[in-house]
DNA sequence: CATGAATGAGAATTCATTCAT
DNA sequence: TATGAATGAATTCTCATTCAT
């Protein structure tokens, strides 16, 4: 038993400290950028020394990645949660339908305008061209899923005679970006800049608005 | 006339060089970012001595300053280009007005997503933080510029009794990223990727359809 | 105790580094200045890597700072010891009195013009502008402190009946600058210059015989 | 004649060209020292090219001892100026000769704490090391000299049974640093103080009062 | 297995000096 | 003869990575 504590104890260590560096390099890969971010920092904040860095995460790009893929899978969370409004049976009317698109459309802005989820996009914007691999599964799991998962809640409303849509991702596309460009765009080029609840509320409406007129059946 | 001629070669090569530090810093930076670009290529590069990067330019920073601030006043030239199609008289009709609004969202489109100007994007996005002042200048002098020069058409089309617009900014706004969101946001997670021209039209066609049926009268 | 000794090891290692660095770094200062002193200088003649160097001091301002105030702390103790002198409580008589202002006088030479001492004040001098508060600190841990300790004790001795001062501090200051003015200033225009001990001797012996001249009851 | 005046210009020209390097030169030598004054800086400020800078004075070793010869030939002209005071006749009796040698203190004071006298002497003891030779002849112009000149008269006034002076340079040297030494001194470590005029009164009286207390006959 | 030190390279920047024009 | 550019080395400092203890 003792035995067994002094390895349980010795891996909840280690497991202690890669949780510890996992933190400390989200935090500073988030608001300093690759480039900016340096092993010795990592270390530091982490109280952990470089090695163990190292032997962890083998060099600084697995370690970013390591990073960037947990922060995306957490940002794919937030789609997973948006998408259940989706399938609310309650929608069988347009009145209903306005009201789920526009609160999809709130949950959505809600989630994307997250300082964290921003700060992870335009780290991944940034290291594009040196981590190709990372923006195309980010890409993938965040922006894509999104739309994947509108466009089959939008073919499910067709289904039901609410819509008319061909091309389902297409106007999903339409849909998310109605809501969400005008904000996220500022925010790539403003990363202090925050957008307003009441601010929220309206692109949302408009949003809904302007895809209702045009898919509406 | 001789000594004219001594004169201006001077002066020539003075400017030349510059031109050829300007040109070297930018393909650089474009391609390698800020951290990634060393002043030692660009010297390189350029075929020129280190120091004359610095006589020309005080120092990276302020190079880097002056290359993006080039480069935008180059996209925003696009924007001009653009609003040209706005001020035909011809547009009376709802098909005029159709035809005029694609051909706008394919100048958009071809201008944006040239790959320089998406380049200067991502690498303004990517340096933000660093640089808020060029990443302000830059969004001011191109994104709200062209939503700008939109809004002014869509009103002008409103006093035409062609369309029902109550907030130009935001009518403008969904216009553009109707039109443009897709595909941009999708080059800023894979630079290399190019959209057809194929793809360009459908989406302005799209585009436009969706935006005249939520603000047509 | 294997452990300990190798805990200890690593400490004392880390404390030997850094003392071979100040050692190192006390020479070249002392020997070229700052600004002829390089930082790869110093951790070659340290046997050090320069990463040890700024691990251990910052950058080379810090470094400067720091050995700056150790050799003005052992320049210090020269005061200190030279002060010992002054309490002996056989001073009670004007023969006494010269006897122990001549020794006082000559430790005081014997101190200030030794070789490593005056490079420091030379070093001092030379960046009061670019570390005034070096400069301070060492005016006021060596010349000033002196003549504090010498004003006290020519208050002392006019207690006893022995001088007459009014401004014990002034006094202090003519005796110092009787004693070291001339063969301080020629050091520091001739730095390789040395005063023999007969100069001094002598040195000594007339700065006593002109301020007991001046002071004496 | 237009030939001559072209000549003449040109050399007017080449002369004036010289000075302003002088000028500029002795200025950031006195503020900035030798190391931290860049060539490039020198032909700025003389609004010059450097080549002029290198065909006028060689290099800058050479440019630094042509400015600090002259700065040093200009402080002995203090020297020259103090010096005139001592052969007044009139310095016959004890009180003429006390008024005689605080008129010299004050004078000496005056000149020698001037700020950019004790520039000179900072940068030629900070130098001392790397131009030795600098060294010596400042201090043989400057403080030797005007050791001398005091010694001359002091042995001009023991002639007139004023004083008793065996060593007449000892003696000039006691007088010297009983009135310069004190502010001197802290001139070296607090370049930026000033001694006001009447705190130099009061050194002057001070110091001719002890002088006179051991050499008056 | 973890810590401090080392390595070795590379960055930005500056300097004194020399070449062409 | 004077100017802008070039040279080439040096300096301070930082970084990612690897030993040695």
């Amino acid at each position: 038993m003792a035995e067994r504590s002094v390895v349980a104890g010795s891996e909840g260590r280690s497991a202690y400290k890669r949780r510890a560096i996992v933190e400390a390099a989200t935090a500073l890969f988030l608001r300093e950028g690759y480039g900016g971010t340096s092993v010795d920092q990592i270390a530091a904040d982490a109280a952990v020394s470089k090695q163990t860095v190292y032997k962890h995460f083998g060099d600084k790009a697995q370690l970013f990645r390591a990073i960037v893929l947990r922060v995306t899978s957490h940002a794919e969370s937030i789609v997973s949660e948006m998408s259940a409004v989706l399938y609310d049976e309650a929608v069988t009317t347009t009145d209903t339908l306005r009201a789920a698109l526009t609160s999809l459309a709130r949950r959505y802005l809600d989630g994307v305008l997250q300082p964290s989820v921003l700060a992870l996009r335009r780290l991944v914007i940034a290291e594009a061209e040196r981590f190709p691999d990372l923006a195309d599964i980010y890409y993938r799991q965040t922006v894509s899923r999104a739309i994947d998962v509108i466009a089959d809640a939008l073919s499910t409303f067709e289904a039901r005679g609410l819509l008319t849509v061909q091309d389902s991702h297409l106007a999903a596309g339409h849909f998310a970006y109605l809501v969400l460009a005008i904000p996220q765009d500022r925010a790539y080029f403003a990363p202090r800049r925050r957008t307003s609840a009441a601010e929220r509320d309206r692109l949302a409406a408009e949003a809904v608005r302007v895809f209702l007129a045009a898919y509406r059946r």
